[in-house]
DNA sequence: GATGAATGAGGCTTCATTCAT
DNA sequence: CATGAATGAAGCCTCATTCAT
């Protein structure tokens, strides 16, 4: 299969580049070479750099929604704040393994252009915190007119903004770290002792 | 001041296409058209696009930082907790009246050629976060070794991804209501009854 | 014959395709698609564009000398008057069928790519009006130093652009009434009264 | 006045070189350089190869326009016949002396994308013809339902061959002897010993 | 005989920047 | 202070052609 897999090396070479020196910074010519192939071959399978990005943001926002997904979903019988705080791990241990992809959704996802890419992030990520968030709602544990849009919005927005910031800033830190600090802030532990007091 | 007014007019126009096309969307062409000027004008005040929006940057970051300064420092003899609160509420309505800015900000923050920009913001508006939770730790609130710079990205990013979204999508949505919600998110109501129970 | 018809259906759609949008405006790949074959067969069969053009100039250029050619001797003993106007009808009725490749002769040939073609072209189909006059000449019914070849290029030039002029705004005039008006034209009826006179 | 000057240098090359090489056979930079221009000066002052391309269309058919229906009005009282005359001379002259323009309408009018410039030309070239011989009509010299419309098509379509192909192939006969030619042509005159006959 | 994936030279166009006025 | 015509490097894209299957 060499036409799927030059299409593939494409990919890669486009996300790498993407994330690194972002859409409008990287040429057609440099995704060519770091593939190894010809520049003509780009279009010849993707008939323009804006259709391979294109492309590529529903490659990846399908893998994201799948990763948030499978987390939300296993064990099935979990609490929702259980499920929460596994759908939250997933996505910083996606942008941990995808980190390009991260910056690409960080720096271009908002783009008028791709207004399509970003129904279906919402759809789909935004989608998987929302559900579980509604579930939490029924189960009564939060209130009925809880805006659970916006709280889908602010949970993954922050997961997203503490990834790029690991990446650039603080490397080495370990995700479980990462994953606590942002567990015990969700959990309320910020507020514990006060309300303790 | 003709000069200033000048100067002004161009950052408007700046921050407005910016955020709407993004900086290498944006040409010099189209800057100087709608602040009215010649394309010559835009160098002759700010020598390139890169100081141009470099200076725009700076200039917002600024802005912001004073508004979560004063925000987080009245009263000042407020829990950290309640502090906090206004905080939030500072940047979310810094980003409500300058809803162009806080795209810019997103969308281009993360490239490196902006780094020092982005060693200000740390510095600045996250530094506000930062120092409040300090100042929680050193309350006794929150344990010693809580990673206050981690959680201070992640309230700043969850702020930030809320408000850009609330532009795009929801615009009519009241600013209180979105206010409550994180609030309510951050202080654990989340959890609340789960905990109770 | 499947070599064979492959080729017609290719020179269908080359013919087609450049009168549309002219040698240069035509594309091998919209050429094979037409003819509902594969790129890679164009250049089997023709070797390159240019050859698979120039054979089609050949083809329609051969096709319209024998179609004047046959309008010039029948019957065999008219006058040079009636087989000039039997070869213009000729002409017009060429171009009618295979209108498209009058727009291809008239946008393309004079290219110097195409030189040769231009020759073929004089010698057949103008060849035809040539022959005529210089019979008109002969019979005595044309001064000795009529330019035949001048009055050649002028006659075939009348009908090749009315018959394009037809075909792009008039395409339901009826032929004989165009060529009533050109007969009228050449046969001198735009002055009669004023000799008469 | 440095704008217009450059215009007109681009002008002046555009013509040359599509006339000698077709529209789609020039490239930018070819039309830059023999202007003496760098290739961004073309886009500067016409915004794309086709709206040059247009603007120069529309140019040469407003001259050529104006040429004839000079030479169609003077003298006013003369009959319209020895108008025609002067018009087919009018035409003969044009596009000897701007025989570039010739090639290039000859080659490149009948593409779908010009067909407004097309439209002028008939309004504007053709219709000079078409007046003529409204007026011979009315002046009784020709037949009530006379196609006007056709028949100056083909006086207009036979001028321009007779131009192209003496600039191709016979450019060194005398003008006037081509016009002379035409003329009699038209005027019947190789019918007249047939009709006396 | 036919295919179609791959190529790469070459074209059009954009746009930040300069500079003479 | 401001202008805007001119520049040219650099980018995206097209397309005739090749070749392994």
């Amino acid at each position: 299969m060499t036409r799927e897999d030059t299409r593939n090396r494409l990919f890669r070479a486009a996300v790498e580049l993407i994330a690194e020196q972002g859409f409008a910074g990287t040429t057609v010519d440099a995704i060519a070479e770091r593939a190894g192939v010809a520049k003509g071959t780009v279009f010849y399978n993707f008939g323009s750099k804006d259709a391979l990005f294109s492309a590529l943001l529903d490659h990846g926002i399908q893998r994201l929604t799948m990763s948030l997904a499978e987390a939300a979903g296993v064990p099935s019988d979990a609490t929702p704040l259980a499920r929460l705080d596994a759908v939250v791990l997933a996505q910083l241990r996606f942008f941990d393994e995808y980190g390009p992809f991260a910056r690409v959704l960080f720096g271009e996802m908002w783009r008028t252009a791709w207004q399509d890419a970003v129904t279906r992030l919402r759809e789909g990520a935004l989608g998987v915190y929302e559900r579980i968030l509604a579930d939490a709602v029924e189960a009564g544990e939060l209130r009925e007119d809880f805006d659970t849009g916006t709280a889908a919005t602010a949970l993954f927005g922050m997961a997203l903004t503490v990834s790029i910031e690991r990446r650039v800033l603080r490397p080495d830190r370990p995700l479980e770290e990462v994953h606590a600090t942002l567990v015990e802030l969700i959990h309320g532990r910020v507020t514990k002792s006060v309300e303790a007091g």
